[in-house]
DNA sequence: TGACGTGATGTTATAATATATCATTTCTTG
DNA sequence: CAAGAAATGATATATTATAACATCACGTCA
């Protein structure tokens, strides 16, 4: 992925032209740092799957996955998919997409992390925010109401603006 | 459902002994008086359907549903339950909780509000707050990243008070 | 009243998403 | 290489959701 920095602020959606093969060779550096440090195998199959993933900055469902790769010749049934899809999220690889039954490409994967999502309806993108000001007010609200928070999902539904103003 | 007055800031959730009963009865008055502002009709099946939702303050799979409608003696098949669950949630009547695909009601149907629910993996209740700071964080963070939002997933798992501490 | 139009539900079939279970293969390590 | 562990293959099935068309119920107005 084309690091953090060569994006303004406002930009947290990729450049329309941006150059994708940076961004996946990036991804699969960073996977395999990852598995690296968790002494976690990034097999084929699980390379394969993150590498579909990857294809797009959009959430792809784990079906299409299982097409694509049937697409390229290899006959592969739902519960591989399922597990290469449960490896890669428990590393923090990908996210999954609670509302999308989706999955996609972690930009951060080294570094520990509570997302929250930008989906836009018309292209079908996901980017990947971790602002401290949600987290906090979401902390400080089950604070509030003494509870123990163990996961959260925040998934913000609508238009980007690339897909608002053009 | 008891008033929220009747709850300290700290009791989301409701009493264990409380009189669930009220929470029941306040529930069908409310949605009676929305279907009504909204000139839409709350059939039997709609009321049954949104009753049974009321049955607990946890959230129910459409499936879930549809076995009690069907443990009730009647006939019902799945297409039923998701063209009631469907009315209820465009009218704001019950929520629909993306991460468990299951349906709750709300406490607060007449004043349109964009929910945040905490949700008890230990007991399974479900409890909604409305919390100006998260949805401003939201709102400010779309804004900066020039977002257009249409809806908010806000979904925190974990342990409610009492299930933390019993 | 009763024919009509609309909205709601019934019915059948199937699509889409996900997991349980056991067999086999591959990898690691001694 | 042998043995155990981890990953994948294979089969079956569970769970969640919708498409399509038929029928029924209800309000409206001629
Ligand atoms: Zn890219
Ligand atoms: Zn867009
Ligand atoms: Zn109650
Ligand atoms: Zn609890």
């Amino acid at each position: 992925m084309a690091s953090r920095e060569d994006f303004a602020m406002t930009d947290l959606f990729p450049q329309k032209g941006h150059d994708h093969s940076r961004c996946v060779d990036s991804a699969l550096r960073e996977a395999e740092k990852v598995c690296d440090a968790e002494n976690a195998r990034f097999t084929d199959m699980r390379r394969l799957v993150f590498s579909l993933i990857w294809k797009s900055h959009k959430a792809i469902t784990a079906y299409e996955l299982l097409d694509a790769i049937q697409a390229g010749g290899q006959r592969v049934q739902p519960p591989t998919v399922y597990r290469a899809l449960e490896f890669l999220t428990q590393l923090g690889l990908i996210h999954r997409i609670e509302s999308l039954n989706a999955y996609f490409g972690c930009d951060m994967p080294h570094h520990h992390h509570l997302g929250q999502y930008f989906i836009c309806r018309q292209c079908g993108r996901v980017a990947e925010a971790v602002d401290e000001e949600m987290s906090n007010a979401v902390r400080k609200a089950a604070r509030q109401v003494q509870f123990r928070i163990e996961a959260t999902t925040i998934e913000i539904k609508g238009l980007c603006h690339d897909c608002a103003t053009h």
